[in-house]
DNA sequence: TAATGAATTTAGAACAGAATAAATTTTAGC
DNA sequence: GCTAAAATTTATTCTGTTCTAAATTCATTA
């Protein structure tokens, strides 16, 4: 099992091979706020569990193994903000929250998240009748 | 601001005083599934911060700034139980789960989630349909 | 193809939180 | 009041993650 850190680092590196192709060291440390070396070390331990390759100087590859991970760290991600912006949380707070709590949440938490965001999304009034009780809250 | 281990301290610190008058480091320790070494340097740095007024081998209470954010932080665990409890989440994942999240929320998202248990708690077809969803959704 | 600057890596230290083991203090039973 | 057992504290070590600073490798271009 990763660690919440690690976690961190396969996401990103997911993220940014989806996007241009490949992840760079210093793209890594710039997106997740740590140092280079920071990086060069958690590589090489994700490289010792079979996360990803890694190759000196050279760059890194996923894993079967890292991408399947990675792939449900991205979704899992995607969802908590989808859910955190659905039930009205300023968008200031919703990357940080995300990212605070994505790493401790059940994967039966999360799919019942998932059946959450169906349930608002499949009928808006329902939306409706939440901003009317936010509405109400927000006057006492 | 304390940090989320803090808050673990805290939060049980303020349960235990609630539940029976005083909080032994013993029963912090083994509330927390920690040793009770940890409490004491935990408890030392509380008291420093003047979370609370420790006395060496005698005990402990809560400052006025203690009690207010103790309280708080159970408020907050309590009501993400409840929002877990809410959605379908297995109860043996529920405790686990909020002890994770509950210091990486915003307040914001908080609000949000006590106004939906509102939401839910006001209509019981809400729940109805929610559950509905959480059938279909099994069965694929 | 040699030099320079950028990117990366290594080595070592810091920090928070927890553990272990030993020492100290308190509490209870006699 | 004295002693044994229980509770607590201290001192030290460990783990995981990050940082700094210095060394190394890579890439560009002249």
């Amino acid at each position: 099992m990763p660690t919440p850190s690690m976690e961190d680092y396969i996401e990103q590196i997911y993220i940014l091979i989806e996007e241009k192709g490949y992840a760079r060291v210093s793209d890594i440390a710039e997106a997740l706020s740590v140092h280079p070396s920071s990086v060069t070390k958690m590589v090489q331990k994700l490289d010792k569990d079979e996360y990803l390759v890694y190759e000196k100087y050279r760059g890194l590859v996923l894993t079967a193994k890292g991408k399947k991970i990675g792939k449900r760290l991205v979704f899992r991600h995607d969802l908590l903000e989808q859910f955190l912006k659905i039930i009205g949380v300023k968008d200031e707070n919703i990357y940080n929250d995300v990212e605070g709590i994505e790493h401790h949440l059940s994967w039966d938490s999360i799919d019942r998240i998932g059946d959450l965001v169906q349930f608002f999304e499949e009928d808006d009034q329902r939306i409706e009748a939440l901003l009317e009780i936010q509405k109400r809250a927000g006057e006492e």
